[in-house]
DNA sequence: CAGGCGGTGTTTGGATCCAAAACAGTTCGG
DNA sequence: CCGAACTGTTTTGGATCCAAACACCGCCTG
């Protein structure tokens, strides 16, 4: 019987080299996240070909990666649709993610290193500098031109500091998935509309920090899980608000933005 | 500028068709799971090509999936070779799974429904069938011979039945992809050699069912979480003591297991 | 006029082909 | 005697090719 084994070479250097679908898979995955390509969109192979300069057959790997990632929906013989969250898949990752993150913290506030609190500090103020601009921008320019800027930066780099200081990195791992979940614009665009609430969000991190620092794992635990699972009730709702004025058809239904086969 | 976006077809039936690839990814990560392909295996794209009958282009596809899932490592021009956990590793992925499993029982002794306490009932008492079976097995075959039985299928019958009852389709998914991180006989393999620890494995799970009978979550959460951070103890520990003995020249080098290129 | 039917173009899926990379065994030089 | 370079073989990676599946459109029929 032809086994599939047969063990064989020995990797010399063990990362060196990203491999094209790597690459691939992150820029699409990149171009998913941030907005660029939105929800509900039909990825055809050859235009991803042709945009980045390679043939078919990396991008169809590269596609397979994100099927696994759950970036993509792929359907047999049709294509891969970029999947869009329903309001309660929000509702369900910020309440995982509250548990996730919550562990975190607990671990970070027994753990954690002088280098690693200093750029939490460093976070928080950058968080608390990006507030401060956004404020100010959505004053003069209004909601809607409202772009990524320092404030999901500084965000990121809060919850990569914590996660990074808990040690775990199976966890980091775990929570950075859930985190890239969907596009980031349906976050921080449902915090934005209200500037206040950004103000509670910064005054919960505080208090989580506040925690990590006297190495209170409880308390951390504890804030982490509120700020999570506040968050996400209020990006959830936010959701179901802006859904129910577009009317789209389905929350569910896989024939959203239909369009036509060719936009030409 | 070529765009590749474009909508485009709309699916009709959303999963009749499972595809080619992602089944072949299922039966190679099966195999994986249960054994038949030990960890540390290379896998080559035509060997496993031959096997199932088909060319490398979807092999190699249903690899990148592997990949993202993290069962397998993909190193550029080298090709694909099983993960292994470490102990650290497991205790990591434990450690997780308690957070998880814990907020999963949490939730179902809120909204579990009689049909699916029956399918917990049920589970549990297989599985104290399958343990009073393994213990008679292990008493005459010893415990070298013992292979996946009923006991491993009703373990898993009762995780699926509180995963279900919790009515977190994402909670479901990632738990079961913690579950299938690393092949089963890793864990059963680390309980068996001491029936004493099923015993206690299967009183600890007769705790959680009835907090979640009697609609208790907090007592729920908090045996399931035990539950989950004990068996991670012995599995961990069980690994740690297998490993002393066979001495692997390290645990994450790749190194390992290299062999010959053709084992004629 | 509505609904079914087949033609046509487009897209995906799998196989095959070829070049580049890596392993293994050998040879040459110190 | 040991190590470095060379060569042959194996395997992966990307491109290309062809068939099958699907969407769109017009036509035909009831």
């Amino acid at each position: 019987m032809s086994t599939e084994e047969a063990a064989g070479p020995r990797p010399r250097r063990a990362v060196s080299d990203p491999g094209l679908v790597d690459d691939l898979a992150a820029r699409i995955h990149a171009q998913i996240r941030s907005g660029d390509i939105p929800i509900g969109t039909w990825l055809r192979q050859e235009a991803l070909a042709n945009t980045f300069g390679v043939s078919r057959t990396p991008v169809r790997e590269a596609l397979r990666k994100l099927q696994a990632d759950r970036i993509v929906d792929v359907f047999p013989h049709r294509g891969a649709l970029v999947r869009g969250p329903t309001a309660v898949d929000l509702r369900e990752t910020y309440t995982i993610r509250g548990e996730l993150e919550g562990l975190a913290a607990e671990l970070a506030a027994t753990r954690i290193t002088d280098e690693q609190l200093r750029r939490l500090r460093a976070a928080e103020a950058a968080l608390r500098a990006g507030l401060d601009e956004l404020r100010a921008f959505v004053a003069t320019e209004g909601v809607g031109a409202v772009r990524s800027g320092p404030w999901d930066a500084a965000d990121l780099e809060f919850r990569d500091a914590m996660l990074d200081a808990c040690g775990v990195e199976r966890l980091q791992r775990m929570a950075a998935e859930l985190r890239d979940a969907f596009p980031r614009n349906l976050v921080w665009a449902a915090l934005a509309e209200e500037p206040s609430l950004l103000d509670e969000s910064l005054a919960q991190r505080a208090r989580i920090r506040a925690a990590v620092e006297r190495r209170d794992p409880v308390a951390a635990r504890r804030w982490m899980t509120d700020h999570c699972r506040r968050t996400g009730s209020l990006v959830a709702e936010a959701f179901e608000r802006r859904q129910a004025v577009e009317d789209l058809p389905d929350p569910r239904d896989i024939r959203a933005r239909l369009g036509r086969p060719t936009q030409g």
